[in-house]
Order: structure tokens, then C-alpha cells, then sequence
DNA sequence: CGGAAAAGTGGTAGTCACTAACACTAGTGA
DNA sequence: TCACTAGTGTTAGTGACTACCACTTTTCCG
């Protein structure tokens, strides 16, 4: 059992479900390829110094083009068909835990699913986004939308009120206390970062004391 | 003692401190026109609809003139003068109580503070944030910088290392459960905020039975 | 009081993210 | 093989924002 083997994102198009036509194919370059430009330009130049047309040009496709992968010059960055692919939080756990038992799951879970990655586990991207102000409100944009379903499946999970009270303030105080501790790490070893999150959890299960 | 009234903001230039000159009287009422004029042609049009010629011509300036006065679109509606003057979080608070304690004093201090306000309380301004996506990620913005200072504040009160670790984390989960919860608010009577802030603290506090 | 320095303003031109419309090409499905 | 459709490039445009320059007004000081 455990967490699955992610789909391959690299282009050779023998993972996904249906249709794995030149046409899918081609795509499945052209996105991967816009994304590998867009990381390595970033890295170089920085991200605000980078604009669209250069990225599209690393990429040999034209400007328009690359709106049409991406909705924004961020999304290019932050974005990850991995996670989007998955199913909301909370999905598939096993039955009977609490709250905070379940955030602990769906924590590591995340982790396992994306260190297998080679775009969602990238260290330089998650470095590039810490980097600069654009892409970290980006990120915590997608993050938010991400709660606002994970709340809905918390509310059921837990046998509660849709958009109950508790759960609301639960999930936010979650996720707000591991933002402030996440961020700011200099060097994001993937072991540090799931050791800082459980900390957490155990502090706020526990009462923090203060 | 409590909480000193809020300067006037008007333009009759009666309140700040020093040079009250025509120049600087002139300043204040150019900036309040601004933000009348965009707080008006915002609430007409929306947000995302209003340009900023539109505002500046309302306002009777150039767009020039406007992005020397407010760096950004956002920022002429979610800037607030008078909190901006004052002193950073946490900052003069009696000594001797627990970090929620002092959370539900700075809350309620906050609010006292803006409520006598023309621009920092209108009902108006708070309806317009909620409801465009750009305005509600420059708020968030704006309230991490403060609790970001808010931070270093509430760690030398508590006689903790600067960057405490229970510290960051306590911060993190009281705003994130605030913003959780105050967000979504249909009708903000500035009373029923202060009550759920205050229902989150306890809960907080108590500790969350989930 | 008068005149130089400083501060504020408008206009022009330019960059960059992003959109809409159109014509063109290449994969797809019958 | 032949229409159909999806994907692409080009062009033109909007809107936020910046840099620069010339002009006016306030302030400061001898």
C-alpha cells in the first residue's frame, strides 16, 4: 500500500489515462520544457528581472503560447501538475483519527509524494519562490484555496457541520503556524522541514505555553 | 489612559506633529482625495474595472501624481494612515499578563483605534477588500509585515530569544485562525469581529477539542 | 524682502504582463 | 483521403507602473 508512485512529467507521455496521442504528447513537452526554461532563467536572472517573452523564447515558443500553458507569469513556478492531479486533503484516510492525527498523515503523505518528484520536490524552485515576494503570495494563494476544500473534508471526516467553527479556526491555526515556521528556513532539507510541521502539530495539540 | 483619539485626516492639517506648512497641508488633502475618489469609483465599478486614470481624474491629478502618492493600486484602498503612525504591536501593553491576554488587549485595542476613524472603519472600504482577490493578497501582505515586527515585540515581552520557535508558532496559528475566520464574514459588524476574535482566542487557548 | 534651493506636478515615452482576434498549420477521426 | 479540430504565431491593444524632464510653487535664509 502506502503512497503511490507519482506519473511521470518528463515528456514521454506513458503515464496519464486516456489519450496518449503526438498531439498529448507534444503538449506534455511544450509545458515541461516552458517550465525548465522558466526555472533555469529565474535562477540566473531572478524571477522579477525575467520576463515572459525570454522564458518563451528559451522555450522556442512564442509569449502568447506560454499564456496559454500558464495563466500568469508565477503560475509557471509555483504551479505542480502533481499535486493538482491529487485528490483534495484529507481524501482516503484511513477512518477514526484525530484532527491533529490526520494533518500528521496528510503531512507526510504530501512529503513522501512530492520528494519523489522532480519538479514538485525541486529544491531550487522551492528556494526560487522563497525568494521573491511575487511567488510566495502566489504560493500562499494556492495554499488557501487548497484549505478552503480540505475544510469541507475535515468538517466530514470529523463527523461536523459543514464550515463549522472549530474546524475553521482549527485548520487556519494549523496552517498559519506552519507557514511562520516553514518559511523562513535558509536551507529547506526535506527532513528538517516534516520534523519542523510535527513540531508544531505537538505544540498546538499540547497548548502552547505561553 | 486607554486609547488616545485618532488624528484627523480630513485635510485641515490640524493633527500631526511638526511642519504644518501650506505645502504639507495641501499633501494631506490631495492623498484623502485620492483615496476618496478611488474608495467611490471602486464601490461604483469594482475594483479590477477602475484604472487608475480614472482615479487620478476623479482625484483631479495626474496618474503620475497618484503612483507618487500610493505605489500601487491596491495600496490606496488597504493603506490606513493611522495605523501605519502607529507604534508596531504589542507596544505598550502592561507587563505581566500571558501572550493571549495580550492578544485579546492589542485586538481590542485595534479595533477601538479604527472604529473612530472616517477611513480606517468605513464599512464601505472593508466590503471592497473582501471582495476582489488582488485587494484581499495585498491586505494579507500587509498584515504579515506587522506580525512580523509583531513577533520580535511579543518575544522580548515574554522574555524569549528573538525568533522563538513557541513564539512564531503561537502568532502564526492565533492570525491564521483570525483570518479563517473573520474572512468569510457576509455582514462585518465591527462587534460580532471582535466576538469571533475573542471565540478564537479561547479556543485557542482551551485548546481545540477536535 | 528677494532670490536660490527644494519639493511637487504634469507630460511623454517606455517596459512588461496579459488579452483578443485572425489566419495558418498539423494531428485526428471517419 | 478529407473535413474537423486543436495548437500556434502575429499583431494590436490595455493597463499598471517607472524614468526623465521641464515647469510652478513653497520654503528657507541672508
Amino acid at each position: 500500500m502506502s503512497v503511490s508512485t507519482p506519473p511521470d512529467e518528463d515528456g514521454t507521455g506513458t503515464a496519464g489515462d486516456r489519450p496518449v496521442g503526438l498531439r498529448e504528447r507534444h503538449k506534455r513537452r511544450t509545458r515541461a520544457a516552458i517550465r525548465a526554461a522558466a526555472l533555469r532563467l529565474c535562477l540566473e536572472q531572478g524571477f522579477a528581472a525575467t520576463t515572459v517573452e525570454q522564458i518563451a523564447a528559451e522555450a522556442e515558443v512564442s509569449a502568447t503560447t506560454f499564456f496559454r500553458y500558464f495563466p500568469s507569469k508565477e503560475d509557471v513556478i509555483i504551479t505542480d501538475d502533481l499535486l493538482e492531479d491529487r485528490p483534495p486533503m484529507f481524501v482516503g484516510a484511513p477512518p477514526g483519527m484525530s484532527a491533529f492525527d490526520l494533518v500528521r498523515w496528510e503531512v507526510r503523505n504530501l512529503f513522501e509524494w512530492s520528494a519523489g518528484d522532480d519538479w514538485a520536490g525541486n529544491r531550487d524552485r522551492v528556494r526560487l519562490i522563497r525568494s521573491d515576494p511575487a511567488l510566495i503570495a502566489a504560493q500562499q494563494d494556492l495554499f488557501e484555496r487548497r484549505i478552503g476544500e480540505g475544510t469541507k473534508v475535515l468538517a466530514e471526516y470529523l463527523g461536523r457541520p459543514l464550515d463549522d467553527f472549530g474546524v475553521r479556526v482549527f485548520l487556519g491555526a494549523v496552517t498559519g503556524a506552519i507557514n511562520q515556521v516553514i518559511d523562513p528556513e535558509a536551507d529547506p532539507e526535506p527532513d528538517l522541514a516534516v520534523q519542523a510541521v510535527m513540531d508544531v502539530l505537538d505544540l498546538l495539540e499540547r497548548g502552547i505555553p505561553l
